[in-house]
RNA sequence: GCGGGCGUCGCCAAGUGGUUAAGGCAGCGGCUUGUGGCGCCGCUAUUCGGGGGUUCGAAUCCCCUCGCUCGCCCCA
């Protein structure tokens, strides 16, 4: 028992589960790069500003979710709670849009200091998708699809895509006018935080899990109704789109979205096997952002996948643990040297070797090496050893055959006996 | 930030005031000085998240504290 431990809510990604990981990340990159997506890194940590103007003053993670700190030179810092204001801050710096528009994509770590729950930590792992300087709706149905085949090639079912409309900047503002009028004629029969949110941020109320608060919306003015020609025509086309691709989803008029640089196209991917944390991808069209970070007016979108989530999802069905392909079993220090010489010789040539370290007796090598579920066993021994002999033991098979084959053959045979395991796997060496 | 539940070996756990803290898995050693899947035998917590208190006596009761977990808010 240890005093040291991790920081609440930061997990360690124990040998068990990095497999599974793994694996979904290479689904990932191979999607990715069929869809012609190139990869960007930024740093985990930015100026506090990026996050404060990117996503918003009033929203929950900028106001009470961020890691901050002031550094040595008395700049204040944070540890991006989300990826896409880096992506954007590093686009407009390094002028990428001059190339045209960017079809990116991005992992990592993001955090945001919550109490830890169910499938919600404070370091969290995003991947994410985000196309730069596209306004085409079609930009939005593909960026759409590429998140729902991917999450289909993983192997989930039962996903819900949910879509809304939050129109353009115009028509948002004539509609917050519309509701902070409607919302404070009622003003008492709101909720505390609610109440709080009506100059601060009206829409997001519409977002209300409070009962009452929800009970009395179901008669407040609608975001839909105050869509121009334009982003209704939008919006339509974009389900056309859909149905098109043969992409099912239910449109979600509250559907709002916490930070605040979306309009038009919002969207999420829930799974009701999450708890209560159901959303497991994120997004939008964000045609405001670069703009606010100091670059031209460039319309984009994208979307974000917590890992986690993802990875309680595909659960065990994504696991399948590699064995070895040998298993080197030695006694004695002559044996020892070239037990490791031979291993490092086969691994060179992509086989996947394990090496015993116990120095047990041969009959625990053996039970370790069984244990490995390792195809072969190759037994240096000091007879091998001083005469420059390797023996090959095929393992997990006793049962078909009652002498077990073994091989005998020179170290300088080796080559040869790489390229037979090669080729053929399970059958004879010889 | 606010609620509920829980903390006994690496993991899963029994034990709810009385001399030695079950059991299973994993690990290690042996039966078998150089040959595996089964089996059998043995070993592995001076200690019950930590601190304090009550008591002749505490893992078991009380207080504080730390941590985990689930939920609220919000999000991935």
């Amino acid at each position: 028992m240890t005093n040291l431990k991790n920081l609440r809510g930061m997990l360690d990604l124990l040998p068990a589960q990095s497999k599974s990981w793994q694996k979904v990340e290479s689904i990932a990159l191979e999607h990715f790069s069929r869809a012609g997506l190139q990869e960007i890194r930024t740093p985990i940590i930015e100026q506090t500003e990026l996050f404060a103007r990117g996503i918003g003053e009033n929203t929950d993670v900028v106001g009470k979710e961020m890691y901050s700190f002031d550094d040595r030179g008395g700049r204040s810092c944070t540890l991006r709670p989300e990826g896409t204001a880096s992506v954007a801050r590093s686009i407009v710096q390094h002028g990428l849009l001059n190339n045209g528009p960017q079809r990116l994509w991005y992992r990592g770590p993001m955090f945001r200091y919550e109490r830890p729950q169910a499938g919600r930590q404070r370091q969290f792992h995003q991947i994410g998708v985000e196309f730069v300087g596209l306004a085409s709706v079609i930009s939005d149905a593909e960026v759409i699809s590429i998140a729902w085949n991917f999450l289909k090639d993983v192997g989930l079912n039962d996903l819900t895509l949910e879509i809304n409309s939050l129109g353009s900047n115009e028509d948002r503002n004539i509609f917050k006018e519309e509701l902070k009028d409607w919302l404070n004629q009622r003003f008492d029969l709101l909720d505390a935080d609610s109440q709080k949110r009506i100059n601060t941020n009206p829409l997001r109320i519409l977002d209300s899990k409070n009962n009452s608060t929800k009970e009395l919306l179901s008669e407040a003015p609608s975001l839909n109704d105050f869509l121009s020609n334009e982003s209704k025509s939008r919006f339509d086309y974009l389900q056309e789109l859909l149905v098109n691709l043969k992409i099912p989803y239910e449109i979600n008029y509250n559907l709002v979205r916490g930070l605040d640089y979306y309009s038009h196209t919002a969207f999420e991917i829930t799974s009701n096997h999450l708890g209560s944390q159901a959303t497991v991808c994120g997004g939008g069209r964000y045609d405001g952002l670069i703009r606010e970070l100091g670059g031209p007016q460039t319309p984009s979108i994208g979307w974000a996948i917590g890992m986690e989530r993802l990875i309680i999802l595909a659960g065990d069905k994504i696991l399948q643990s590699k064995s070895p392909d040998v298993y080197v079993i030695h006694k004695g220090e002559k044996a020892e040297k070239l037990a490791l010489e031979i291993t490092c010789q086969l691994r060179s040539s992509n086989l996947m070797i394990e090496l015993d370290y116990s120095g047990s007796s041969f009959s625990k090598q053996f039970k370790r090496a069984d244990k490995s579920r390792a195809k072969w066993a190759l037994v240096i021994g000091e007879d091998e050893a001083s005469k420059g002999q390797l023996l090959m033991k095929k393992l997990r098979d006793k049962q078909k055959d009652e002498e077990s084959r073994e091989y005998i053959f020179l170290k300088e045979d080796l080559d040869q006996l790489i390229k037979k395991l090669i080729i053929k796997e399970n059958d004879e060496l010889f």
